[in-house]
DNA sequence: TTAGGGTTAG
């Protein structure tokens, strides 16, 4: 292609300079050549040709960020270098040309590239200067190269640029980015001067290795902070778990009339989705319209994730659709948000969608899909993808894909086959996959694979409670309540306590969180006088109260006494009571839904006329006119 | 021509 431009070329220089339309198309033609040369024979066949033409003023319009990367970093370092004086000897320094090309390199695919031509400098004896050394180091944060980002800290050293603050935090991030605590957090001790950018980059350091107090402590005593230093504290908060305290913090910032920028609005977002606080992150949606960063992808999807995770699927949907521009993150989460609120049909919609436009699926979008096909009892559609993924897309199925697969053929009874595929994995299974066939063994009450599930997980999560209460639950509907009891006293043994289950309801902004026979609330009495009410609704509707799901030693009415006590019930009775008539009532709740509330939450919601959305440890519930959205599989 | 932060599975 390139030889056949030069060739054209060599005929425009014998027709005559007069200029017309030809002429100017044969000028962009050439003009295209000089920029778009890939490789140093290309550039050659250029430079012959500038020489041919005698064409010198050709040589100040070579775009030397081509010449010096096409030649950097093949055999032919002597003749970019030849070049480059040949170009503008008089106005550039080459040095400021060779970091050009370091930067180029350091910010794209191959930052190994930028390592590669700085020992080519080096080699070639070119002194560098400070930006030099930061455009290499950065490629050493980007590559955790901590053998040549020690070398070249040595450098700064010994070439005397100790006092460029701007190198000191290009070190201090290497440090940190080659995962050396110690050495980062010494650095920055003995650092003669710091500036906000210092402290920014230690306490961003310090969240992502957990230490988030010590990051709070340095966070406090900042002589300044930016909007990036409350950024990284609140995205700390998030990453490590405690989407409440990120929440405080970001209160804290708009007092301080920081103005939150997209980062900010990500994290805060975050902790929404996680904590279900729908009416913090309409606030947020609200404050993103009047924002310049309103419509960027990143916000968009963790927008999309926050309106999921506390209920809103529709409004998910609207803002999905409303986007300009989606990457697989946005396909993957509406697709598993779609599967988690039991539209397992709309997610599969979605994925047909996305790949007749040519978007190419990830891992994540699998573990969305595999959830819809578990959901729906789609076995063989479950089955297909599975293959798909490794045969179709080169993914390689993680833990989670098989933990989906054992959820898929247990939940539709294949319990021998989950047990088969359990044993035939080709990496060893976590509790979520034997979770997910005790899961199983419960709805299909068999009592023998289960005991060997338990076995797997007494190994491998011995402190989680939950598995000990579907156990027991096993036997109980098994009838053997020897065992039931057995299995509470190696619960004892073990130490494991029963994770205490909790709901909560936003109500008018404020959260009102209820426990098992919460007795604590302002409105209980209230409460306790509506549920009666209800009851008596209720069981004219043939409701049963199932005791089996309580596993304490008591008398049938006392059982029947917690259950009516159960913190979901407590909570929409108070939401019946608090919220306007026809309106949903959304809760969330720390623990799965037992088998009683469900029952009991559909009889509510039709007998009030109400959508009842509950979001559980695992997905979400709409009760409404009756039934669930998860039809009875969850 | 140089420094620091973000999204989906749980």
């Amino acid at each position: 292609m390139v030889s056949s431009v030069i060739c054209s070329l060599h005929i425009q220089s014998s027709v005559p300079a007069t200029p017309n339309k030809k002429n100017t198309n044969i000028e962009t033609l050439r003009t295209d050549l000089l920029y778009n040369f890939k490789t140093p024979f290309e550039l050659k066949q250029i430079h012959s040709h500038i020489i041919k033409t005698n064409n010198n003023e050709k040589y100040s319009i070579l775009p030397l960020n081509r010449v010096t990367s096409v030649c950097a970093l093949s055999c032919d370092f002597d003749y970019a270098k030849s070049l480059i004086q040949r170009v503008s000897p008089s106005h550039y320094d080459e040095i400021v040309i060779w970091n050009s090309c370091l930067k180029n390199f350091a910010e794209g695919d191959n930052p190994i590239h930028a390592l590669l031509l700085f020992s080519q400098l080096r080699l070639y004896d070119i002194r560098p200067d400070t930006f030099t050394c930061s455009f290499v180091l950065k490629a050493c944060s980007l590559l955790s190269h901590l053998v040549t980002g020690s070398l070249v800290h040595a450098l700064v050293e010994k070439l005397g640029f100790q006092s460029d603050l701007f190198l000191q935090n290009t070190i201090l991030h290497m440090y940190a980015s080659c995962g050396l605590t110690h050495v980062a957090q010494r650095f920055f001790d003995k650092m003669p001067r710091r500036d906000v950018v210092s402290w920014n980059i230690i306490i961003t350091h310090l969240t992502k290795q957990d230490q988030i107090q010590l990051a709070h402590v340095l966070f406090d005593q900042m002589p300044k902070r930016s909007v990036r230093s409350w950024t990284a504290m609140i995205a700390g908060y998030v990453q490590c778990g405690r989407p409440k305290e990120a929440i405080r913090l970001f209160t804290l910032m708009e007092e301080a009339g920081a103005k939150p920028n997209e980062v900010t609005v990500v994290a805060v977002l975050a902790a929404c989705a996680d904590l279900g606080a729908l009416d913090l992150g309409r606030r947020v949606h609200e404050y993103l319209n009047k924002c310049s960063f309103g419509r960027n992808v990143r916000v968009c999807n963790t927008l999309i994730d926050m309106y999921i995770k506390c209920g809103c699927l529709e409004i998910a949907q609207k803002v999905f659709a409303g986007m300009e521009e989606r990457t697989i993150v946005s396909w993957s989460t509406m697709i598993g948000g779609l599967a988690m609120h039991g539209q397992g049909e709309e997610a599969l919609k979605l994925f047909s969608i996305m790949s007749r436009i040519g978007i190419r699926p990830n891992g994540v979008t699998f573990v969305g899909l595999l959830h819809a096909c578990s959901h729906m009892g789609l076995i063989n559609e479950g089955r297909r993808f599975f293959s798909s993924m490794t045969r179709d897309y080169g993914i390689i199925p993680q833990i989670e894909h098989y933990g989906c697969m054992v959820d898929l053929l247990s939940r539709s009874g294949l319990l021998q086959e989950a047990h088969e595929f359990i044993k035939n994995m080709p990496i060893k299974a976590n509790g979520v996959v034997w979770g997910a066939l005790l899961g199983g063994c419960k709805v299909h009450k068999n009592v023998e694979l289960a005991e060997e599930a338990i076995k797997h997980l007494l190994v491998l999560d011995p402190l989680n409670d939950g598995y000990y209460v579907v156990l027991s639950n096993i036997y109980a509907d098994a009838g053997r309540w020897e065992d039931t009891a057995r299995v509470r006293k190696l619960m004892r043994d073990q130490g494991v306590k029963k994770t205490p289950g909790w709901s909560s309801i936003s109500v008018d902004g404020s959260v009102h969180e209820f426990v098992a026979g919460d007795a604590t609330h302002p409105q209980t009495e209230e409460i306790y006088e509506k549920w009666q009410e209800l009851l008596k609704q209720m069981k004219l509707r043939g409701y049963v109260p199932d005791t089996k799901v309580v596993l304490l030693d008591m008398e049938e009415d006392k059982k029947e006494h917690v259950l009516y006590r159960h913190s979901e019930k407590l909570a929409v009775v108070f939401g019946l009571m608090n919220t306007p008539p026809g309106t949903p009532i959304r809760i969330m709740k720390n623990l799965r839904v037992c088998e009683d509330c469900h029952a009991a939450l559909k009889l509510i919601s039709d007998i009030n006329n109400r959508e009842i959305i509950v979001r559980d440890r695992n997905r979400f519930h709409c009760f409404k006119n009756g039934s669930c959205s998860c039809r009875e599989y969850w």
